[in-house]
DNA sequence: GCGAGGAACCTAGCACCCCTAGGTACGCGG
DNA sequence: CCGCGTACCTAGGGGTGCTAGGTTCCTCGC
């Protein structure tokens, strides 16, 4: 009997392809060692327990996403910056829906163990913010807003939550002008009062 | 032994209740069945699946999801019917976490039984969206950006993804300021090229 | 008041899941 | 070629969804 040769990057990778085809909900340590003809048993040599390779899959898919979109950004600037941005956050999500749900997860930070990345993601969006001209706290409102607004429409979209028959993609452009719109009128504090 | 007295309402009542407490995913029918003194296999007399239980929880809270949004809009238009409206549905979510998360299942139209109560709730939207004077098919771009925009707000915030110290309610106040601005100055075809 | 019928709930049991404890066998460095 | 660690195993406990096939209780028409 050959060995299968696991080990903790195979099986984070094997659980990343398996909640992509079936939903982060279906990756389960049975199936994962149905898939390489071996024990659940023998899963727990190399991962604590679910949530551990869960967690796993949601940090390759959050730094395989910020790579992703800090490719589409490069030397981009305003509107070219946050299309090209956008675009590569719904088409990793799209193309991923299971590594995707996964960085949905909450993950303390002692689990995490790779605060760069998410440090480098969030210094992305800010970067392409300031461009709009926007400091704080206004760079906190803006992002959450825009993390919202990208995050939503992709949940939804993977959810089946769009079943009005206008093409989606259509409505994403829209919206994507709509955003590019919102953000160079972001409302300052000094131009009004506070509702 | 007393008869628990078990029906599909309130069984779904208490499924709702639960899911709120400690998650829809944690909302199982041996929970249940524990809740009301009852052997698991006594809950299927009344559902049909732990499925159909998920949905029911889906259908109860989408109904009072729309009944309190369309309390707060009633008799508003414009900013103070987008304001009311936006902080019903963050409130809803808040409150009903559970629920909420029903909410977000994607379920089948036959399964639903219920097209009212949604086709209610587009309206309200819709409404809404009319008094900014948006028409189609600005309005159901409109509508998905601004769907998405309070879904992803509500979900990050229910998921602890806005960890930045900035006070959230904060945040949120200015974020419906901006949604304000935008539908204000929705971007209509005729204004300029499709990016 | 009483029997019939249906509703409410049960026992028993299968399949699948997560996870632990304690082995066995393979293959590499000495 | 021999020890030893690692890769994988067997065995098993506990939780879960769901089905089949009872049994007991309530209600309602006579």
């Amino acid at each position: 009997m050959a060995r299968a040769g696991l080990n903790a990057a195979r099986l984070t990778a094997a659980a990343a392809e398996l909640a992509d085809e079936v939903g982060l909900e279906q990756v389960t340590v049975s199936a994962l060692a149905r898939r390489f003809g071996v024990k659940d048993a023998s899963i727990y040599s190399h991962v604590r327990s679910l949530r551990e390779l869960r967690v796993r899959v949601a940090l390759l898919g959050g730094a395989e996403m910020t790579e992703r979109i800090a490719a589409a950004v490069a030397g981009r600037a305003g509107r070219d910056a946050l299309v090209a941005f956008a675009d590569a956050y719904r088409r990793y999500a799209l193309d991923h829906p299971g590594r995707y749900a996964a960085t949905q997860m909450r993950v303390a930070p002692e689990e995490a163990a790779d605060t760069a990345g998410l440090r480098r993601s969030v210094e992305l969006t800010h970067g392409m913010l300031r461009a709009y001209g926007l400091a704080e706290p206004d760079l906190t409102d803006a992002g959450r807003l825009l993390r919202a607004a990208l995050h939503g429409y992709v949940h939804l979209e993977a959810t089946g939550g769009f079943a009005h028959p206008r093409a989606v993609e259509e409505s994403w452009a829209r919206s994507l002008d709509a955003l590019h719109v919102l953000l160079d009128n972001w409302p300052r504090r000094a131009d009004g009062p506070a509702r």
